[in-house]
DNA sequence: GCCCCGGATGTTTGCGCTAACAATCGTCAG
DNA sequence: CTGACGATTGTTAGCGCAAACATCCGGGGC
């Protein structure tokens, strides 16, 4: 109604006015709608940049029903993995044009985990990738009626929990047959903190390479959280067993803090003892000494994870079924979301999504880790 | 108009016929407006929950004009301090009662920087923090008409752009006095990448601390980005010179790689080779030796970049003036709201708000980091 | 007893956009 | 030359919500 644009951010209508064409025109110009003549765009997107109008994301929400913003949670991105697939999500997630909120947890603990989802839902996110790697964000996450799509990445498989997993496992499994391989009778293990997945898996990992080998279990040593501190710590009651040879570190931060204990007592790393770490951060390379360790690509990780969830969420979209509506043509990168949709549902879920919020349960993907030797191990000397 | 529930999300009106009340009543249940008679309220909130019912964030905004999201843009979030900074404004953001929406930046030229605040705009964020050190971001987000109110965080102080920085030049100028005073004829320094403010302030501040005690400035070894890798690399250049006794680098990972360097030459730290970090990240204590550095409090940082964020926000913001339109209410923490919405435009520009986007020319904040000292600092052996 | 006032609630309107339908224009087969 | 058809554009309706205004009701002052 308003003929002066009087100081508030031009809408459609203004643009209309200004190009001489219906408001409908505009929008049609907008999602790069097909029948609309070459001069008629021109005019309007000449209008569009004449006035720097720029769509009401809200506006087009509420009528669209979508958002095109995806919600992360995660518990502490300050950690070098969480922190890499966080970061490798939003660049992927740019490329199908996607935004990325975050979301992170207070706690550990239902409540927190409910709140985060909660946090995002209320901001309608079209899905939600969980960094969660802890046992209990894991049962959290998969018994949440999320009423969107869910995909959690790095935090093992679940049943009713579509996941992008390491195989933690085979990683473990590796580096302590490695260990083994090098004439050591048997290897400790530095064990993560029991409440998360990927220090059970790399436990269970060791576990199994030990029994294949037919090599003594030792008991492990039980680790608080993921720190050097803590490697430290639990290193000092490591030293006064004269028996170690070989230790295997849940991730490479425990494995710093070992070594300092080690060397801290006297014990040289690797000729009396060798140590392996997990994860590949890095400083790993330049610990002292180098330190022998299995690498996990956060990258790939979390490239999957939104590749998953992507596809999730284009088969629970009821809106799908036209095709056209795949372009939502903002910035014209419209061609790998279409490619998206249109995979999708096919190879995922079959097309049968039931009406019901879609959530696969299997497993999507697992990425396997790779042992990189360093300085840090070496055979034993007896 | 339809009666029947068919499946689609409960709206307000859905809500209201469950309660027997218009669905303006169940609006003002919901933003906690006062004139709601408790009984009322009591049935509203119980058909609430019977329906499961979620207020559509869309709607909302567009009339609200308020997205209650934030945009945090950063270049890279897997180093420790940005993935930090971030981590704590997230925190700071829920407790506000706003959104997190990330936004990394491809590269570091004008081009992406300036993609990455329109890819913002476009999701209607009411305020941009900005996780970007380089001397680049900050000029170009500087020079930017973001339209929206723009903080930047860690990245020195810069006319025409709020900021929230540490005093990096007192940092580095501890640190090198620090290694003066025990003895050491001069500092070397280890620079960080040129293109970061951080090190050029952290540089800038070894030199001042030479000069002010009057000892000689050796030319400082350019770094080419933080990590340990260059630190090993520039380390077997500095190996090289026996004169060297002390070097202060312009952060951790970089001294992690000169420490082994000197240690694969034989040189000794700290008996022969004194090494300062900076940052102290949670390794640093556990290196071979343990990092004497300073320390940043990135938490801190991130928090009060949020707050005034906000408070930039509050004086933007033309809907203020009523003051009970703060209480957007969607989770009962309404009250830091209010605070927020009622000190910020009263403390800061005095209520002046001159219509045009708010963008304070002075920095918001200076956060002072603190020298941490362990052993790899020592006495030189004359 | 009448009027006025303020608390409680209802009704109307419009935020900016897209979907669905309607209208217009030119063109071409018959 | 006419009618139909497709390409292009316009018109109307409504997404879900909050602001503005209207209405209703009970109580107190006179």
């Amino acid at each position: 109604m308003q003929i002066l644009a009087g100081d508030r951010a031009p809408v459609m209508a203004d643009v209309a006015r200004v190009a001489g064409v219906s408001q409908q025109t505009v929008s049609r110009v907008l999602n790069e709608r097909p029948n609309v003549r070459p001069a008629t765009r021109v005019r309007v997107l000449e209008a569009i940049r004449e006035l720097g109008y720029r769509p009401n994301a809200a506006a087009r929400t509420l009528v669209t029903r979508r958002t095109n913003t995806l919600g992360v949670i995660s518990f502490n991105t300050t950690l070098y993995g969480p922190a890499s697939m966080l970061y490798a999500i939003e660049q992927a997630a740019k490329q199908h044009d996607y935004f990325v909120t975050v979301a992170a947890l207070a706690a550990m603990d239902r409540r927190s985990v409910f709140e985060a989802v909660e946090r995002l839902r209320d901001q309608a996110v079209e899905g939600i990738i969980g960094i969660a790697p802890q046992t209990a964000a894991v049962k959290i996450l998969a018994a949440m009626p999320a009423g969107v799509p869910l995909v959690a990445v790095g935090c093992g498989v679940h049943a009713a929990l579509s996941a992008v997993a390491v195989d933690n496992e085979a990683g473990a499994e590796r580096a302590t047959s490695y260990l083994l391989d090098l004439g050591h009778r048997t290897v400790h293990h530095l064990a993560g903190p029991r409440t998360w997945l990927d220090a059970q898996e790399r436990e269970a990992g060791w576990r199994r390479a030990l029994t294949a080998r037919g090599a003594a279990t030792p008991e492990p040593f039980p680790g608080g959280d993921w720190s050097a501190r803590t490697g430290y710590e639990l290193g000092r009651r490591i030293v006064a067993d004269q028996s170690v040879t070989a230790v295997f570190c849940a991730n490479d931060h425990l494995a710093l803090g070992l070594i300092r204990a080690l060397q801290a007592a006297g014990r040289h790393v690797p000729d009396q003892v060798s140590v392996i770490g997990f994860d590949d951060i890095p400083d790993a390379e330049f610990f002292g000494p180098a330190l022998t360790t299995v690498r996990q690509d956060f990258d790939e990780l979390g490239r999957r994870a939104l590749l998953a969830l992507i596809r999730s969420i284009g088969s629970t979209g009821s809106t799908g079924s036209t095709g056209s509506t795949g372009s939502t043509g903002s910035t014209g990168s419209a061609g790998s979301i279409g490619s998206i949709g249109s995979t999708g549902p096919a190879g995922a879920t079959g097309g049968g999504a039931r009406g019901s919020t879609a959530r696969a349960a299997n497993p999507v993907a697992v990425v396997n880790p790779t042992l990189v030797v360093r300085a840090s191990t070496a055979r034993p000397r007896h």
